[in-house]
This record gives structure tokens, sequence and C-alpha cells, in this order.
DNA sequence: CTAAAACCTGACGCTGACGTCAGAGGCAAG
DNA sequence: CTTGCCTCTGACGTCAGCGTCAGGTTTTAG
């Protein structure tokens, strides 16, 4: 499969798609004209790397931990396992936060909207009487 | 309070606090001399934009909700109802994301130490036989 | 009274994840 | 074989949320 197409199934732009392997988080095999060519496998690829960098982390700490998903076997190093540990421990406090935001948004949906329905009662047996 | 304070008990810098008065998301009254000085309250509408903001929503969302906070007698339009219920189902979905990669992550730790004290424990019964 | 610290208004700088354009080459269809 | 779409490599543009510096005023501590 060439670009364009892991573009279309993983709704990842065309330039993302060279950004990431740019910074060395998706790798492509090449034709003979320089054509970039991909597994089926990197259709979930990229849906992991969308979801790191939605989780808020950028390219250098997924880099450092891809190495980890691809081989866990062989490149665990002290380091590795505390950054994962790290953005763990940020991102469990950024669902906190998140989860917080969530409620205040809620509770005002739910006054808001109250007070809406008021206003429209109102408005609605003012007219008629 | 001017300030300088409110930087303090907020964690938002100096310059942020005068950014979000230039996006007409945090007002002040003025001395004379131009300097702004804040309630007790600017405390709480700050944490409460550091919130949005790292919910993800920008300045121009935040703007659109801020009156119905302030005012949710007056300002509840159906387009606001429509943008908070908009960010609400933006933020479960992200919140949800979130928890999938920390599930992701959570696992990936556990079979990564799960390697390393593999590897410790082979090379540590491998040096003293 | 004075020096330091805090504040003011511009205005330019930065960073990361791309968007976008230029100019050139590849590839399946008719 | 050429038309139209896809792809390639640079390289500059963008945008938001500030950081930072300049050049000047205000407030506060001693």
């Amino acid at each position: 499969m060439r670009i364009g197409e892991l573009a279309k199934q993983t709704g990842a732009s065309v330039r993302a798609l060279r950004y990431y392997e740019e910074q060395g988080l998706l790798s492509a095999q090449r034709t003979s004209s320089a054509q970039r060519v991909y597994g089926a496998d990197a259709v979930e690829r990229v849906r992991l790397l969308r979801r790191l960098y939605t989780a808020g982390l950028n390219s250098a700490t997924i880099a450092s931990l891809l190495p980890c998903v691809d081989r866990p076997s062989e490149a665990v190093t002290l380091e590795s396992l505390d950054v994962m540990q790290r953005e763990r421990a940020r991102l469990s406090d950024q669902i906190d936060e998140l989860l917080t935001t969530r409620d205040q948004l809620t509770y005002l949906i739910e006054t808001a909207s109250a007070f809406h329905r008021d206003q429209l009662d109102t408005a609605h047996t003012a007219v008629p009487a």
C-alpha cells in the first residue's frame, strides 16, 4: 500500500505520514523509484501514533517509547521504563482534570438549559394569555 | 490584588494573564496609573480558564462559553448550548481515548518490566554461578 | 530620596505538528 | 503517448499560547 492509501485508511494526511517518518516513528519500504510502500500493520501503527499525540506526547517522547512497543524483549531500559511511568502518571492527572472539566460543563449545561426552558415557558405562556 | 499576586496564586505567568485579558476571558479594574487590579474571584476564574485550555478548548471557544458561566440567566442562547454540548461530547471522546491510551501504557509497562526483571534475574544468577 | 521591584504597552521570537507550494518524476488507462 | 493522478524532495508558511526584550512609569522598602 502506498502513502495515499495509508492516509485514507488512517485519517492522517500524507504530509503527516512523511512527518512521522522524519521523526523516526514510522518506517516504510521503498520502490526503486523511491516511493514509500507500507504493510497492513502500518495502519495500526499510525493509529497508535495519533493516539499518543492526542494524549499530549511529543515526537521525541513517542520515539523513546516505540522500541519498547516494537521489541519489548530487548529494548527495555530503566530509562524507558521511567519515561513510560512518568507519562502514565501525567496521563492519569490529565484524565482527572478532564473529568473535572466535563463535570463542570455538565453542570453548566444543566443550569443553562434550565434557564433556557424557563425563558421559553415564560415567553410561551405570556403570548397566548 | 495586582497581576503578580494573581500569577503567584494561580500558577499562570503574568504574560498569560495579560493574554487572557486580550482574548476577553479575564477582566480587571484599573488604577489611575493603568495598573490591573483583580478581585479574589479572579483566582477561580483563571483556574477555570486553565482547565478549559488544557481540556483542549481554544480562546475563541472559551470566550463563547464564558457568558453562560457568568450570567447563566441571560446569556444562554441555543447556539451556546450547542457549543457546550459539542465540547462536552468532544471531551468525552477525548477521555475515552486517553483511558485507552493509559491502558495500553499500563500493559506496556507491565510486560516491559517483566522482561526487565527476567534480564536482571538472568544476569544476577549467571554471574555468581 | 532613591534604588529595587513590579507594572505598563508594544512588538518580535519561539515551538511543534503539520499545511502548502514549487518543480520534477512515476504509473495505470485509453 | 499523453493525460491525469499519485508521489517525491526540499523549503517556507501557519497558528496558538505564550516567552522575552525594549523602553518607560509606578509602587514600595529602606
